[in-house]
DNA sequence: CGGAACTATATAGCATGCTATATATGCTGC
DNA sequence: GCAGCATATATAGCATGCTATATAGTTCCG
């Protein structure tokens, strides 16, 4: 059982993520938060509301797994949907006061979480890091619409 | 809608990984395998047979979630389980000759993928991604036990 | 020997993600 | 104005991952 595969990129990737994430999970858990709402939370505390798409598009998720989301997060009293009158097929999504309470403190254990993974590393590491995976992520994208 | 999360390493983290899965799903579909099926594959083609736990520990991923994944392998003719007598909780997980056949072209695909995703990047950006992502998984795996 | 502690695997229940498809509403050109 | 295309959201079905827990077999100790 010496053989191991932590050396390709893509098995570090991944399991990297999961890490990531279930450190995230850890840490939101006691705020009655999951790692997923995230990126639609703090997009909608930086935007004041978006539409489903919008956000789908902005974390780049597809729609159906940001309709569940959604709904999880309103589940949870998180966001609210108004309906748009002038485009009935369309609600803006907001954040309810509870969330945006919260937000403050998502930043903040999102950030130590990410300075935790760099401790001890060199400055430059984060920037580093997120240029190397977004110059990956951008060459593996469907190639079709370039 | 300016606003972007992809100058978070946890956020862009994830959202490289799916997209790797992605790219890797597609490209084993024609084979009839799925993604999470590498890792097991590879690992069993290397040692020509393993416990599920040992597997389990190899690519780093809980045993329940091990033993899904070997389950749907055996429905899709992937591996089998070869009793051992001397105990009896214990199973040797082995490739079948189906499986053994694709190994080769399963290897292909990995590397094409991964080489793919660094097209256009210095030479050493693998193993210096590989090297940031290690470290940073190091340092947010649990503390205890450390 | 027999029960307690340990180990290997299985199951339950859930979250997160995907693709494919349905539905409901809006828009456009005749 | 309405048929047909476009867009926004919802649903279905599945894979992959996690935690918590159950079950079954092994080991160890008194």
């Amino acid at each position: 059982m010496n053989f191991n595969r932590f050396d390709s990129a893509g098995f570090v990737i991944n399991w990297c993520a999961r890490v990531f994430e279930r450190r995230m999970a850890e840490a939101l858990r006691p705020l009655g938060l999951a790692p997923a709402y995230l990126p639609p939370l703090l997009t909608l505390a930086a935007t004041g509301g978006a539409t489903q798409g919008e956000l789908a598009k902005a974390v780049a998720i597809q729609q159906p797994t940001m309709a569940l989301t959604l709904r999880r997060m309103e589940r949870d009293g998180l966001v609210m949907r108004v309906p748009d009158k002038a485009d009935q097929r369309r609600a803006i999504v907001r954040l309810t006061p509870k969330a945006e309470e919260l937000v403050p403190r998502v930043e903040g254990l999102a950030r130590s979480i990410n300075e935790a993974a760099f401790e001890g590393l060199p400055d430059d590491a984060p920037a580093q890091l997120i240029d190397l995976l977004h110059r990956a992520a951008h060459n593996l994208e469907r190639p079709e619409k370039g």
